[in-house]
RNA sequence: CGGGGUGUAGCUCAGUGGUAGAGUGCUGGUUUUGGGAACCAGAUGUCGCAGGUUCAAGUCCUGUCACCCCGACCA
């Protein structure tokens, strides 16, 4: 390609409404376009990038057996119905003409299923792993960051079918191992943490992350042994710490306009560790509960849910919570409050603790678990963070990252096959429902988060394999005859030979043109330029600190040969 | 859905009731040619939209829409 053609509309201004870096960087190169919230086109750059990292993708999952197929966008009403998920809030939904119920499709477990159930009948059909790589649609409550959170974007989603859990985790571990593959190749720093599952449901999950400052979610990792979790989901060891100290009388205070915890140890000179928060939930049946962590501390409410048991949990709107405990938001506390209490873990030790008096503007002081209310369960409810210990091992402890989840694979089971009636026949005769895996794969995520990763002042630092480009030819003047013919000569060359090669041959002033190839950040830069007078080009790597070396002319083309292989060779899976 | 912010030239922004502006980009010309050149000449607007107040509204008021950020949420 040369730039005199190429539609590139880069632009030197930081967009108004762009915040992260990855966001800025791709509409000044000219690699996307917004179009609505959450809502971009991708322009020829854009593209290249977004099929590179698709075409590792198939790269990897071909090599375990994968197969890949096209599902709709358009999912009949019928067969989310089946699954129970026609009622999923982010699910865009329409009518045709005739006033049939459609969804725009954001994941396609049913879709897939539903090719499977009428199709597989026996064991000897399977394994089977299919897959797509197509655009998905949310209505995100909130799309944010550019491409790292939109309402239309693109996804791997493989979808695998065993007939024993045998061959479920021999597949899941495959695919595991291919997304390492992925990410190493695509030059990408990942963990592999465990995850909560949410709603989707089954048994062991993963997320894949991009670490990086700007992630949206924290990781934990254990420095010892290797554990690690997304923070919501990571468990506290039970501490063996459960010492009380000497019991006092409780003892009612008033703590007018104190709700918050700040306030309350502000008012009554105690720190956070000494004051217990009780936190109102509400279950889908309407059932109420209170959940109890330090005053220091992040109530969980996956792990809370768990622990109660009665289905996914969500905080109480105010108005639950005054019906309650007979106060305003602020004033919950254990002591003869009318609804279980479930308390973390972490309150067995320690005592006399500050808690809300259930009445407006008051606290009780000396509060204690089993002393001064009672307990229906004590739970590990709290969210873990860094400094805790590890689970999983003696002495580990846990420090913490940012990270960019950029895959999640799942271990489903049979929840889909069993909704779905999607049986087969063992070689006994039996029949069973399908034993169902899905895994996915941000495309246009993991292409945000490469750029998180790795940029500069200057621009995109892409990794070699996801660069729109490999390498790219800047002649310094185009009014110099030698040097564009000398420059258009290395080019052919090197396209010959199959490397991915930009001729920057716009009649532009060279600072403009060294600018925006930085910007779109291709890896490799020649300039053919003042050192043509002495036969020699000058090669280098962008924003390498070594600068640019002078090869001469003739060997040119195979030096750059050999050092887009050497780049990429860095990227290679071990 | 709650809180905050922003809508004026392609882009980034200034403009506190009285003629619509700057920088950058764009077009033509001359000179330049190693990190976003200089000079000259030019083109470019539904001031988000609707209503209201006023002799007069980009500016004040009401409503509305869009976009961004924080939170909720994120099967």
């Amino acid at each position: 390609m040369k730039t005199s053609q190429m539609f590139f509309p880069t632009q030197r201004e930081i967009p108004r409404d762009a915040e992260l870096i990855s966001h800025q960087m791709l509409v000044r190169g000219g690699f996307v376009k917004s179009v609505a919230a959450g809502v971009y086109s991708y322009l020829p750059l854009g593209w290249r990038v977004h099929e590179k990292i698709s075409q590792i993708v198939r790269d990897e999952v071909k090599l375990f057996g994968a197969q890949e197929l096209h599902m709709p966008v358009l999912v009949p009403r019928e067969l989310l119905d089946e699954s129970g998920r026609s009622s999923v809030p982010v699910l865009f939904a329409l009518k045709d003409k005739n006033q049939r119920d459609f969804f725009l499709g954001f994941t396609h477990e049913e879709v897939v299923t539903d090719i499977v159930r009428s199709t597989v009948n026996s064991w000897k059909q399977m394994p089977l792993y299919l897959y797509q790589i197509q655009t998905k649609l949310r209505d995100e409550p909130r799309p944010r960051g550019g491409l790292i959170r939109g309402r239309e974007f693109t996804m791997f989603d493989g979808y695998s079918f065993d007939s024993n859990e045998g061959d479920l985790d021999a597949i899941y571990r495959e695919n595991y191992r291919a997304y390492e593959r992925i990410f190493t190749r695509c030059g990408l720093k990942y963990l592999a943490v465990e995850a909560d599952p949410g709603a989707i449901g089954g048994s062991e999950n993963h997320e894949f992350m991009i670490l990086t400052e700007s992630g949206e979610d924290t990781v934990l990792r254990c420095d010892s042994c290797g554990y690690a979790a997304n923070a919501e989901r990571a468990e506290i060891p039970p501490s063996d710490v459960s010492d009380r100290p000497d019991l006092l009388v409780q003892d009612l205070v008033s703590t007018p306009g104190a709700h918050t915890v700040e306030e309350v140890c502000a008012f009554l000179k105690v720190s956070p560790q000494q004051l217990i928060k009780t936190i109102i939930c509400t279950a889908s049946d309407g059932t109420v509960v209170a959940g109890l962590v330090r005053g220091d501390r992040e109530l969980n409410l996956p792990k809370f849910s768990r622990a109660v048991g009665i289905g996914a949990l969500e905080l109480a709107d105010p108005a639950t919570v005054v019906r309650v405990t007979n106060a305003p938001v602020g004033f919950a506390g254990p002591v003869e409050l009318g609804v279980s209490v479930y308390v973390d873990l972490e309150l067995k030790a320690g005592g006399n603790f500050v808690v809300g008096a259930n009445a407006a503007d008051a606290h009780l002081l000396n509060v204690t678990p089993c002393h001064n209310f009672e307990v229906t369960g004590w739970a590990d409810i709290r969210t873990a963070v860094a400094g805790d210990s590890c689970p999983r091992c003696a002495g580990g402890i846990l420090g913490d990252a940012r990270g960019i989840e950029v895959g999640h694979i799942f271990k489903l089971g049979t929840k889909y096959s069993k909704d779905m009636n999607a049986l087969f026949q063992n070689d006994k005769g039996e029949k069973y429902p399908v034993i169902m895996g899905c895994y996915g794969l941000g495309v246009s995520r993991t292409m945000a988060a490469a750029i998180e990763a790795h940029n500069d002042a200057n621009g995109i630092a892409w990794p070699i394999s996801i660069a729109p480009f490999e390498v790219a030819i800047i002649i310094a003047n185009m009014k110099d005859e030698a040097q564009t013919t000398a420059a258009k000569d290395l080019y052919s060359s090197l396209k010959q030979a199959g490397v991915d090669a930009l001729l920057e041959d716009r009649d532009e002033r060279p600072g403009v043109k060294f600018k925006d190839i930085d910007l779109i950040g291709i890896p490799i830069q020649v300039v053919v330029g003042k050192a043509l007078a002495e036969g020699a080009v000058e090669i280098g790597i962008r924003g390498s600190a070594e600068g640019r070396q002078r090869v001469a002319v003739e060997t040119a083309a195979s030096y750059v040969r050999n050092l887009v292989q050497s780049e990429k060779d860095k990227l290679q899976a071990s």
